[in-house]
DNA sequence: CCCTATGTTCCCAA
DNA sequence: CTTGGGAACATAGG
């Protein structure tokens, strides 16, 4: 479920709650995560984010967390359904909830260059349009890959083309420098307007404390098929690409 | 039963 | 070796 600026909303709410604070115990509910429960000790002294991913320092261990498709982080309030882990904090519990169970725990790798640019610390046109010369892939999936740019899932990114007015299917090595210009401002107007709203919550995306977002309610094209182009009022279509769900105008995204 | 789901990784063919 | 597409992972809901 979460892309970036659900699991930034995350981040900063992890901050508010537990930085600084210790875990006294970690218990592991799911088998699949019960080798990490030993690591989970001590007190938190950062936690960062990774593109879609938690980094998570203690004391005496370092651990990426990443949600998936399903996971959730939830503060206290009882073991909720699916939980797969809880960590117990001197001031309340945080549940790590997963109906799919496709969330992960791993060691980060220390890779500064192969990982992809955080969006939210600004993308040059020049460096995509760099990374996308000779390349056939369709735009969409070149925006989801986190190699170039790391943040971007399905949502976001049929919402960042309308915004752009580019068609998914574009070949990204067609893209010309001006349009990058355009793929540029669509990412970081559309990621931080959803960090603002703390994320999108079309079916079970909660944050920390259990809250929907609001982004939602902005959506311009994703979830809108046979609804009006918020632009030009021509017919939203959904299609797939790369076995994924694409929302888009075919009139205003050329 | 069918299809769909905010993600990543592995396998395979070109 | 590189590139891009599709299946797999596991579960719930329409």
């Amino acid at each position: 479920m979460p892309e970036l600026p659900e699991v930034e909303t995350l981040r900063r709410q992890l901050c508010e709650v537990i930085l600084g604070s210790t875990v006294l115990e970690a218990e592991a509910l799911d088998p699949k995560l019960s080798r990490w429960a030993p690591h989970l000790r001590g007190q938190v002294v950062a936690i960062r984010r990774r593109g879609k991913a938690l980094e998570i320092d203690l004391e005496g261990s370092q651990l990426l967390l990443h949600l998936r498709m399903t996971g959730r982080l939830l503060w206290g309030d009882g073991v909720p359904g699916a939980a797969r882990l809880a960590l117990f904090f001197p001031q309340g519990v945080l549940y790590l909830i997963d109906p799919r169970r496709f969330a992960t725990l791993s060691l980060p790798k220390r890779e500064g260059t192969s990982s992809g640019l955080d969006p939210l610390k600004g993308v040059l046109p020049s460096f995509l349009y760099d990374r996308a010369r000779g390349r056939r892939l369709p735009l969409k999936a070149f925006l989801m890959n986190q190699r170039w740019v790391a943040g971007i899932g399905n949502i976001y990114a049929c919402e960042i083309l309308h915004l752009a007015g580019l068609s998914p299917f574009r070949p990204a090595g067609s893209v010309s420098l001006e349009e990058w210009g355009r793929v540029a401002e669509g990412i970081e107007t559309v990621l931080k307007e959803a960090i603002r709203c703390r994320g999108t919550t079309i079916s079970d995306w909660r944050d920390l404390y259990g809250l929907p977002g609001e982004y939602q309610k902005r959506l311009r094209v994703y979830g809108r098929k046979d609804e009006p182009c918020p632009r030009c009022g021509a017919t939203v279509e959904r299609d797939v690409l790369s076995g994924r769900g694409t929302y888009f105008c075919p009139r205003c995204q050329a």
